[in-house]
RNA sequence: GGCCCGGUGGCUCAGCUGGUUAGAGCGCCGCCCUGUCACGGCGGAGGUCGUGGGUUCGAUCCCCAUCCGGGUCGCCA
């Protein structure tokens, strides 16, 4: 039977309790962790969010009702229990931060009973995570989801106090806007009163947030919901929130300088990590050329090296063909796995042919010299040389070639074999936080699909300067000013300089094929603002759910959400999305059609 | 949509090439125990081996389909 807390008011929590506070009266409320009776005497461990303290219930002390209660209690059952604070007679617990003391209970209530839980309520739970997210709010009481869900909070908490600090204003916008359908696919909201009309769902506050430099804002900044329908990842969900910023009257060094003291503050603040400024920056083309990714992982070397010049000529046509075809080889140097088993290459080999490469060319040197290489009945002696030569090769090496007739694929795939079999030498320091701005991405990329120019940010991005000229004559080759803030080889964030002037504006919807009619058509009410003075302006938006994987090393982004989807974007424990009653689908005008295989 | 991995008591797992009364640890239930904290002792309950077909004298094991979950490629301006 549950009790009524009437009359009792919570003094502290666990581990607020401590060992100045002996023989005071404390109450503390909370969840039993574990009971041990010892027969005459029961140990409970209390757990609430700030941790665990040991309460005593001896017969002498907290009666023979009371004493009854405490014989009853199971794991999840919670109580009220009022006490005093005592040096520990047994030994101290040096694993909990109240080892050495522990409640005396004078008065117990059972303000809750509780079932067995379908698993154990445990830091490190070994369970299954399917299981845990149909009872998330069980496996949210688990001490290490607890702890980043609270680091979470502490983020947020000094986000807003710093950016507050520096002038920034938080300001909501939209939940319900309208579909801009380039780039990622919107969720949709229908309309009841305006039948077969459609919101949809932020993908970011981008505009309104461009909007409001134009009214004068000066500097926003907002903790935003955002919303794209697109597959999910281990680092990706449906629904993400975002650090969004935007600054007026700023270039790109006044915006990585403030977002450098907020990184900084950031870090120190909520895990006590010092972060140097100012940061490493590097060209995006650099980035590419050097690690096959835009969100190079800096803290290993295994660079990729260019031996086009040394095999072009050569008899191996796969490498010689790719060439002619206007296409590149490069390789990396796996220093110390020569003597890799073949099995081993050959999983090196699947993992590249994930992506989409042909193969994998490899030469691997054993300790003593010796030579195994997949091509080397198509090479002379000199080639093969010149090519230890280029990649710096020692006995005890293993070197991995990629080539096709596309450059960027090449570079990706190798970029992604790079980080691949980095983790299996085990040469990352998981301890390390490597922080690199990424700068003067390309402005546009060439899209097969739509056989026409994309932005690779979005349409507002602003080109360099140096290289306007260029848009009308080699639109590929201009770089804009967008930069991206990359922590151990994964994206943080990313912003740009936007597009203040109305020719360049033009222009850049030309480039993209986007008609005067059709831009108007889809962010008129951008335009025309910008008719009405509209000051240059610049920002930058972090992923907050990437940003505290990274700070509490957890695997999954589903480790630092509160309530998180799977994978097909379902919820486990409410069942959403599901059906709906048929008349709200009528009131909305809306049929369900149902589509064949 | 493609590829890969997994599904065996409440939890985590074992189960060799097909033949076992399908096991273990933890948890759970009962009794005992006044200094435990991974408490201890004794006893006990609990499993349509994800589901449906098929092969076979015989399937947890092999085959097909399907459901559920994870990773990844595509996708994510």
């Amino acid at each position: 039977m549950a009790e009524t807390m009437k009359g009792l008011k919570r003094s502290h929590r666990c581990t607020e309790v401590t060992g100045a506070m002996v023989g005071e009266t404390v109450t503390v409320m909370g969840w039993v962790a574990k009971s041990r009776n010892k027969g005459g005497i029961i140990f409970v461990d209390l757990r609430d969010r700030s941790g665990i303290l040991q309460l005593i219930f001896e017969e002498a002390n907290v009666g023979a009702e009371g004493y009854a209660k405490a014989e009853k209690l199971r794991a999840e059952f919670v109580v009220a229990v009022t006490g005093k604070v005592a040096k520990r007679g047994g030994a101290v617990n040096e694993n909990l931060a109240t080892g050495d003391i522990e409640i005396i209970a004078e008065d117990i209530r059972i303000l809750s009973e509780a079932e067995v839980p379908p698993f154990p309520i445990e830091s490190d739970s070994k369970t299954k995570e399917d299981l845990r997210l149909k009872y998330r709010f069980l496996d949210l009481r688990r001490p290490d989801i607890q702890s980043n869900i609270m680091l979470r909070s502490k983020v947020t908490t000094e986000v807003r106090a710093f950016l507050a600090n520096e002038g920034f204003l938080e300001i909501e916008t939209p939940i319900l806007c309208k579909s801009t359908p380039e780039g990622a696919r919107d969720y949709l909201v229908p309309s009841r009163v305006h039948p077969g009309n459609f919101y949809a769902l932020p993908q970011s506050p981008q505009l309104f947030k461009q909007l409001l430099m134009c009214s004068g804002y000066d500097r926003y900044f907002q903790i935003a919901k955002c919303f794209r329908d697109e597959d999910l990842r281990a680092d990706r969900q449906p629904e993400f929130t975002q650090i969004d910023m935007e600054l007026s009257f700023v270039d790109i060094d006044d915006v990585i300088d403030v977002n450098e003291r907020l990184i900084k503050h950031m870090f120190k603040e909520a895990i006590g990590i010092d972060v140097a400024t100012p940061i490493r920056r590097m060209t995006w083309k650099e980035a590419m050329e050097r690690f096959g990714s835009d969100k190079p992982d800096l803290r290993f070397g295994l660079e990729l090296t260019d031996i086009s010049d040394i095999v072009t000529a050569s008899e191996f046509g796969v490498f010689a063909g790719a060439i002619a075809e206007g296409g590149t080889v490069r390789g990396i140097n796996a220093k110390g796995l020569g003597e890799l088993p073949r099995k081993k290459i050959d999983a090196l080999t699947e993992f590249v042919k994930g992506y989409g490469a042909k193969g994998l060319a490899y030469i691997a040197i054993a300790g003593d010299g010796t030579e195994k290489c997949s091509f080397a009945k198509f090479m002379k002696d000199e080639e093969l040389a010149a090519i230890r030569e280029r990649m710096q090769a020692e006995p005890g090496d293993l070197l991995l070639f990629i080539s096709d007739a596309k450059k960027k694929f090449v570079l990706e795939t190798l970029g992604a074999l790079r980080c691949h079999v980095a983790d299996q030498m085990g040469i990352i320091d998981k301890n390390e936080f490597n922080f690199v701005w990424i700068t003067e991405f390309p402005l546009l990329e060439w899209s097969e699909d739509e056989n026409r120019f994309v932005a690779m940010h979005h349409p507002f991005t602003m080109p360099m300067e140096e290289d306007l000229p260029l848009i009308d004559t080699d639109p590929g080759a201009v770089r804009a000013k967008a930069y991206d803030i990359v922590l151990n080889g994964v994206e943080l964030g990313g912003g740009s300089v936007r597009i203040h002037q109305n020719d360049i504006q033009e222009k850049m919807f030309d480039v993209i094929g986007l008609t005067k009619e059709s831009a108007e058509d889809k962010f008129g009410f951008l335009l025309t603002a910008f008719k009405y003075g509209v000051p240059p302006h610049a920002g930058l938006a972090f992923g907050l759910d990437r940003l505290l994987m990274l700070m509490t090393g957890a695997d999954s982004i589903r480790d630092v959400i509160a309530f998180p989807k799977i994978k097909d974007a379902s919820d486990l424990m409410s069942d959403a999305p599901n059906i709906v009653d048929p008349t709200q689908l009528k009131e909305l005008g809306i049929e369900i059609v149902k589509t064949e295989e």
